[in-house]
DNA sequence: ATTATGTATGTAACGGGTTACACAAATAAA
DNA sequence: TTTATTTGTGTAACCCGTTACATACATAAT
């Protein structure tokens, strides 16, 4: 690999000279500059940014770290991020965390060890005393983290009620919710948005809430256990997507027919909705937009260190598909 | 952020012992050891990985480049490339190429200035001009890029006539074949084998065969078009899961019943093959041992740098699922 | 007693860039 | 003409580790 150096004394100037050229920076002669060009596509030279980084402290490198790769909702996220990062000219790496505490660290030292310029992430496991030992701006994504860091999200309560009242209104008499795992924020409010529908009903159990953990799995196999034991419900709505799958899944199993026998609403708005049968009516947030405004806002406070906490909440609209609507 | 040097001085010796510490080399006393320990964790001190990394010229850094991260399959492939790779210490990075050869050189380009110590790389665009300007190890990964490089694929051609003879024996008369893009590798093989088997049937027609490009929605538009043209087909091979939910999409739009009226087999063994309703029947790749293997030869070709080129050919099982045999 | 070996630590060069500073020549302003 | 400013280029310090080499002492071998 050729240096700076080579370059240098190939057009016969100095290495600074070479760097005032690649950087754009301070005076160079117009011919000197054409001459260290041509020296540069000769060795066809390229300058290495592990030295850059060493001294500015800058990589051009941001981070998305997501709990679950296998999730679709994420790599439709992490797609969103990598465009918008990529046209600002930084390298976009993924990490995978597993909402393992200790993965989340191991990647954020890992990262901050190779001067990452900023990370976004969805977790919900990290700590504010973790969260502290990270010295490079963070934006939370998709889950609120701490009051005082930015963070892009939707409003998961209103979608929430939103998707109750749906049903509500297609005539279900007995609505159920699969929530996800309970320390994640989303969940919470999402949950929330139910009980605001329904705790006043005088059919409502507390047995009709159970968790999903936001996986396939054990949604359904909650899905089946709920179903068993109250075939009076009529309506689930799903925390997520993905859980949506595994509900529909484990009513078809059971012999239900969707919609008319159990409508299924979910909340991500993943394409995968759209590819199974039946399809899955949900509560969509806009993922690209958010996994854009997010890669936006954490480039802002990359370069304007004086940064104000910037909490953006997006619309969430309902989607009506097959799991609810009858099939034409 | 604290360096060798604060460490170095509240622990009243030079860098050099400092650095012997931290690398477990050379001769360091018992106790000075000690010092230098409570210094390092006094400061909370981490060493500056873009340091080390201009130095001994490796990040212990290991990227995995996918052409569709919205494919389900590289998620999983990631998955464990990424847990082989961070039990040996080494930092995993996903980058997403879009199989955009412009994408790909620019990820590859900014991962060797970035000091990568080796790369996994999914690819069917990339030429061998192009793998010529990359100085790091490399393993070709599901697909064939050069003779020259490593590689961890599966036996597709014996995979994807298992497939059309389980079909055959499953008593279908007319078999389709959904085929992925021409210029990948594993289209060809894949469509060899579906033609090993049907080539000489009297039945055959080349109209049998049409590309789904690897995607959902070309998949799904493609076997419309083919079904309805060609409303005998009573089977299809698809050449990956991805495409098999949009062929089984497309068949329930068009009313047929799986597998009664049809049967699908896909190609891959992703966990979404099982999560849809009717489950999809498949050619299983072991995902999670290709993943990972290449990330085992990648390793060992960083540390021995007189590698031989390694090929690696997985063996595919049937996964009998619902949509060829009837439901329980 | 002399030499070889093992233990312990420090100094300084090095990796490949960036940039503060110095200096010189050319041009503009006083 | 003298001084200030702009243009153009080079030298060397710096970023933060690693390690070759030098040095010094203790112990072991001859």
């Amino acid at each position: 690999m050729p240096t700076i150096k080579d370059v240098a004394s190939l057009a016969g100037v100095s290495v600074a000279t070479v760097s005032r050229v690649l950087n754009d920076s301070g005076y160079v002669n117009h011919e000197t500059k054409q001459r260290v060009n041509d020296a540069i596509s000769t060795l066809n030279y390229r300058p290495n940014n592990v030295a850059r980084s060493l001294f500015n402290g800058r990589s051009q490198m941001i981070a998305l770290l997501v709990p679950d790769i296998m999730n679709p909702f994420f790599p439709e996220l992490a797609r969103a991020v990598e465009d918008f990062t990529k046209q600002n000219d930084y390298t976009f790496v993924l990490c995978n965390t597993d909402d393992d505490p200790e993965k989340e660290m191991h990647y954020i030292d890992a990262l901050q060890q190779k001067s990452v310029d900023g990370i976004i992430i969805v977790s919900s496991t990290i700590t504010e005393k973790e969260l502290n030992q990270v010295k490079v701006p963070i934006v939370a994504l998709d889950r609120i983290l701490s009051s005082n860091l930015s963070s892009v999200t939707v409003r998961n309560r209103e979608g929430a009620r939103h998707a109750v009242k749906y049903l509500k209104a297609l005539g279900c008499k007995r609505i159920a919710h699969i929530c996800g795992p309970e320390n994640v924020s989303n969940t919470k409010d999402r949950l929330s948005g139910y009980l605001d529908e329904v705790k006043d009903m005088d059919w409502f159990l507390s047995s009709y809430v159970v968790t999903g953990e936001y996986q396939f799995d054990s949604a359904m196999a909650a899905t089946k256990n709920l179903l068993i034991n109250h075939p009076e419900i009529d309506g689930i709505f799903v925390a997520n997507d993905v859980m949506g799958v595994g509900v529909l899944k484990a009513a078809q199993e059971l012999g239900l027919r969707i919609p008319k026998d159990l409508c299924v609403i979910g909340f991500d708005g993943i394409s995968l909705g759209d590819k199974i049968t039946p399809s899955l009516t949900t509560i969509k947030q806009p993922i690209y937009e958010m996994g854009t405004r997010a890669a936006e806002i954490l480039i802002q406070q990359i370069n304007d260190p004086v940064f104000t906490v910037q909490r953006e909440e997006f619309e969430v609209t309902l989607l009506e598909r097959e799991s609810t609507s009858v099939r034409r």
